[in-house]
DNA sequence: AACAGCAATGGTAACGTTATCAGCCAGAGT
DNA sequence: ACTCTGGCTGATAACGTTACCATTGCTGTT
């Protein structure tokens, strides 16, 4: 890791470009920032020469000497992979070009160790800002976050117990109550979850609006129903096990598009091979193409891009607000992304 | 964007650190790099002002003096919002991992200007390498790539004609070869086409492939079957136009992932306003849930994610060679990812 | 006792950049 | 002819870091 390259081939300086062009490298400097002050034909040639040499002004060497920040935002999220944490990302970024900064991404794989080694090259990198997804439970994080630097962040889809930081939530407990209301609004009395209730706070605060709508309608929750899966095929396999059961559920509450998506597969299965009346399902986050499997789908959905604008809007509002900190600075915020419930297919009018 | 910025805090250096702990700055340096011959009781008291101040090296600064690499991956996509991107970007990231890189990714939204844009901030920022999505047709690609620098680029997904550049592509040519004979071995004979051939070059290599399986089989292509679409909607309204005709097609060619969504959605209300026989469908590209619809289905399948992971291959082993140029530049390499075909519900045994 | 060898520490300079200041020269105003 | 202005240019130093070399003081050998 240490040592220089020695055979690489050495990249173009302005003192390159101000030989090359005959000049001093002060004056490339100037003409390639903006050219103030640079007479037409020393800017000609300047340019001339650098295009001959392919040279690019070192943003590093650049900021260093300006004190200048470097335009660049570090983002660590739990699951690139998740097409929900694409369209995150996605609104980041868009945020992101409007204020001419670029983004550095990682990847956490909800680990903390890897989540602490991302944050730490982010900030080696002399990032502005960070916007984080905490990994896993969130445990530690505080602790670990103790050690980082002063530069803003936001946490964003979940949020730390104990840390007064700007975060951007989707309102879980509203839609998951929300949600599970239209399941007991048709006619559900045994409804089963599906979920790691004791993992990420996502699922936490998601249970809590299920137990809540379940207990606003006097139902009481039977803890038998209660399926802490976290992937994909654990969710088809619970859902059939419970579908096994003698008294089954006729409803299930699925947690995230993961578990929906394995929740589907099942009772899709299961329609087929029993041709009876197919079991609803809740699912808390969009799933492409779930409305057309003819299961009782009620969607609790939400806009992870907008998610990820609102999350990178507060991180420049508060790099805004350091630039010029008139009056102390501000109390964290806290923005709730609102989560629409649908049904399909459609109730009937009226 | 110029001058510096007056109240930020400023950001500790090793000066300070020196300062705090009562030794040289040199003294800090090589303490914060291993520590190699500091005394015990020097390095203890070094830490100990390094933690109090929250004290990072800056990473920047160092490359500087280093004349070292930055560790930094430049990526520019398309269209991160699509999952698939997403877990291109998770395959490149995880190789990155592995070699101790971060990546920088840009969206280009197809836009060869923002794609223009996205690398020449990449290569300011003294990326060691790019991975590129390139945008739209890629013409003019090669002409914005004379005024880059001479770090190395890998092309994934599309290829640029008359670039020699490390490419890794998907092998659409021989996949929809592939898929289309399936079709075709089903007895289908009407086969239409859902993409825009005229568009990006992907698109048009897989129609390539789809063409020879028709001319292989002695089947004559239709041009009125041949639907330039580029997005879900789109190709959804297509596929209820072409089955709205005298003399309807009985399966259907989709280009990518989004005009897989269209047809099916497409689809699925036909056979359920119908009753009649469904009209089979090819996609290029897995879509999940897709096969649980009970539309005749054959998926071209692909790893994005290995795709991704085999471009960064591609890119560090560039870098490994630059270092050691024993042998000359190697000739740009090009890498096919295989494409596999699966029939749901699946074939008949025997 | 003299000296080599080594560990610990610091001074200096350099990475590529630009802010600052100083110098130069042409043309305008007196 | 003289200052004066203002445009153009370059020398110097500094951003935060570390390679390189010099210095100090100690141990172990002869």
């Amino acid at each position: 890791m240490t040592g220089s390259v020695p055979n690489a081939p050495r990249i173009p300086t302005v003192r390159d470009v101000a030989a090359l062009a005959g000049v001093s490298p002060m004056t490339v400097s100037r003409t390639m920032s903006g050219g103030q002050n640079v007479s037409a034909e020393v800017r000609t040639r300047v340019h001339a020469a650098a295009d001959q040499l392919g040279y690019r002004p070192n943003q590093n060497a650049r900021n260093t000497r300006l004190r200048q920040p470097t335009g660049l935002i570090g983002v660590a999220v739990t699951n690139l992979g998740n097409p929900y944490y694409g369209q995150f990302a996605l609104g980041i970024e868009d945020e992101a070009a409007r204020h001419n900064r670029h983004i550095l991404i990682g990847n956490s794989r909800e680990d903390p160790l890897r989540e602490a080694e991302l944050l730490d090259g982010f900030t080696g990198r002399q990032v502005e800002g960070l916007i984080v997804v905490p990994a896993g439970n969130g445990l530690g994080f505080a602790d670990r976050l103790g050690s980082l630097p002063r530069v803003p962040l936001v946490l964003a889809t979940r949020s730390i117990e104990g840390l007064e930081k700007d975060t951007v939530l989707v309102d879980d407990v509203g839609g998951a109550h929300a949600g599970t209301a239209s399941l007991i609004g048709e006619g559900h009395r045994r409804i089963a979850f599906l979920g790691d209730v004791d993992g990420i706070p996502t699922a936490r605060r998601r249970f809590q609006g299920f137990t809540e709508a379940l207990a606003a309608a006097g139902i009481p929750f039977d803890r038998a129903l209660l399926a802490p899966v976290r992937d994909t095929a654990a969710a088809s396999v619970a859902v059939q096990q419970l579908l096994g059961q003698p008294d089954p559920p006729t409803a299930f509450f699925s947690v995230n598009n993961r578990t929906t998506v394995g929740a589907l597969r099942a009772l899709s299965g299961h329609r087929s091979t029993t041709g009876g009346r197919a079991s609803a399902l809740a699912s808390f986050d969009d799933v492409e193409l779930a409305d057309l499997l003819g299961i009782p789908l009620t969607v609790m959905s939400h806009d992870p891009r907008a998610l990820g604008a609102q999350a990178a809007s507060l991180l420049f509002d508060r790099l805004a607000e350091d630039r010029l900190p008139e009056h102390g600075p501000a109390r964290p915020r806290l923005v709730q992304m609102p989560v629409t419930v649908r049904r399909y297919p459609s109730p009937p009018k009226g």
